[in-house]
DNA sequence: AGTCGAGCGCGCA
DNA sequence: TGCGCGCTCGACT
């Protein structure tokens, strides 16, 4: 068992709707390497499986993501998880604390 | 407050 | 073998 497979089998875990953290991921793999969890993730060998635009930073933004917060990727992303009932604005998520799924 | 540096695990050179 | 990454947190300005 990988790193990486943990880290998917988590993040697959997160439902609709609902967002997770790289914290918690670590957190529940009981681990602090939470920058490995964000390079497991951009090497995500399962894009639609693994739902890699419902993990965030800590904060509930959407920073960093796919190597640029401004890039065109992450609008889409942002919109996928609006379509999924959660609400962002300026790339943060809002009522994060509530939407957030703590494993 | 804001900035800085270290530490985690894995992949690629 | 060595460095970098979709990060986080504690320590120091």
């Amino acid at each position: 068992m990988n790193f990486n497979e943990k880290v998917y089998k988590e993040c697959k875990k997160i439902p609709k709707g609902k967002v997770s953290t790289y914290k918690e991921i670590g957190k529940k793999l009981n681990t602090r390497a939470y920058r490995a969890i964000g390079q497991a993730l951009k090497n995500n060998p399962y894009p639609i499986q693994v739902p890699c635009h419902r993990v965030v930073s800590s904060q509930g933004k959407l920073h960093g993501f796919k190597g640029k917060t401004k890039g065109k990727a992450l609008k889409e992303k942002q919109r996928m998880l609006e379509e999924e009932g959660l609400t962002i604005i300026n790339n943060k998520i809002q009522d994060f604390q509530d939407k957030l799924f703590t494993f």
